[in-house]
DNA sequence: GAGCAATATAACTCAGACAATTCATGGTAA
DNA sequence: TTACCATGAATTGTCTGAGTTATATTGCTC
């Protein structure tokens, strides 16, 4: 009786995705589900049955979006006991997938906190290897995207794909292929998930000099200036973040207890 | 005519595998051909009909182990395109079925270098945060592990489980959601394959006390002694490893070449 | 009370059809 | 000639409904 409402809300469901397919939107609204504790770590999902009849898709769709939920280790799925959510200790955070669905819903400060940790801790590393073992070849490229990031501004779609563009280049020189994975993922992640917050806070510094630093101790080979080029830029991005999130709150200590 | 036939093939096929599904093993079996470079990015897979039918499987099955495979980065799939593998940046080399499958076939020593390389980056400063963070309750948890490391050997497999207990209770005291989710990915995956290679090694050297120091700076809240503690034990698993890897060749330089 | 067999329930697998997407081709107009 | 647009074809995407397999629970036996 429903079908014409039916499928104009899985056309309309559709569309407000960017080019999921149907299991992908299934797949990122459970995840945003379980990442953001609506579903919590031991809770059962409902049977497929029950859960595509719910969604008004197919079994087929839901299933394959179970196993991109299990792939990801989120939940686990076994015969006569159902699809469980998994402990977090098992949740591949750092997947992209993952790591945008977390700072989609709510970014989490204390999770966010974790995040710059774990990146203070790595891409100065992997800047003071990219200064010991860059080729020519990514040191033009490092510099033609600091170009770009001097010619189009940081608030353009151009400029920011030649920030990403000179950030990538770094790590391709880091010449780890495990760097490369993990940084450029949560790295992409992160902006992705942070652009639309920072519209609103047009105060932004240049970036200019502080790339420009890291580039210079890249080409001069310098390790421990590329690493403190770096730890100096990720702490900038940390505090244009943190600031662009709680814009007004600083002066409430009482809030920062914890 | 060949129903019995195929369906033994089946059986025999899943049998070898732990417990994985049937999706689950085509997926680990795809996985494998593209990481070790049988199927090269770029490169489309066969159709669904078509593969699903070499492979003796329903498309259904098919279709869910190369949702898994994108899920993972590996492959992306579009209409009237196909299946194409995807290159290699986009890998998410971390996943630990990822690396798994990385370091089943041929663990690449160049790959394992650069494992290695992130480990001695992150591992350390986990057990310096891990020091200045931990609570009572996970210090004791890592004592316990501890006398289970010496009372069963690491040769058994109580032994090896006391062991990843130990490294589980360390990284859970770092309070870094990320870092216990890079790290104890990494380490499982590392340590389950690389288990068979060393059992044909029995020369280990006794691991307690080099754990032990990593404890004892732990319980110092000493993060400087903790992180050269870590430092230390990272190492020793480096050499371990490759040694175990090479054990003979390292005379006949002429081997060597590639 | 401990171990073992039957059972029920969920995921798992299969088969075949139809729909949706997108690249390629060719035709048309500027 | 070039740019643009409809048309077609190939491939993945989605749906339906059925049967199969694994496993937790229950109940029985010893």
């Amino acid at each position: 009786m429903s079908s014409k409402k039916s499928s104009a809300a899985r056309a309309n469901a559709r569309a407000r995705r960017k080019s999921l397919r149907l299991h992908g939107t299934i797949a990122r609204d459970l995840g945003v589900l379980i990442v953001s504790g609506r579903y919590k770590p031991g809770d059962i999902l409902n049977g497929e049955i029950d859960a595509s009849d719910r969604l008004q898709v197919s079994r087929t769709a839901y299933r394959e979006a179970v196993r991109i939920l299990a792939a990801k280790g989120l939940v686990e799925s076994r015969p006569k006991v159902g699809t469980r959510v998994s402990p977090q200790a098992r949740w591949h955070m750092l997947d992209p997938d993952v790591l945008s669905w977390i700072f989609e819903f709510e970014p989490d400060d204390n999770l966010l906190a974790n995040l710059f940790e774990l990146r203070k801790i790595v891409e100065p590393e992997a800047a003071a290897l990219a200064a010991l073992r860059r080729t020519n070849e990514e040191l033009e490229a490092m510099e033609k995207a600091l170009q770009g990031m001097a010619a189009h501004t940081l608030a353009s779609e151009a400029g920011r794909l030649a920030d990403q563009e000179f950030h990538s280049a770094m790590l391709r020189a880091s010449g780890n292929a495990f760097i490369v994975s993990l940084t450029s993922g949560v790295g992409a992640a992160v902006s992705w998930t942070t652009i639309f917050k920072q519209r609103h806070n047009p105060l932004r510094r240049d970036p200019i000099p502080d790339h420009q630093k890291v580039y210079e101790a890249v080409k001069a080979s310098d390790p421990k200036a590329a690493h403190a080029a770096m730890l100096n830029l990720v702490e900038l991005a940390q505090l244009d973040t943190t600031n662009s999130r709680k814009p007004k709150v600083a002066k409430t200590a009482t809030s920062a207890r914890s």
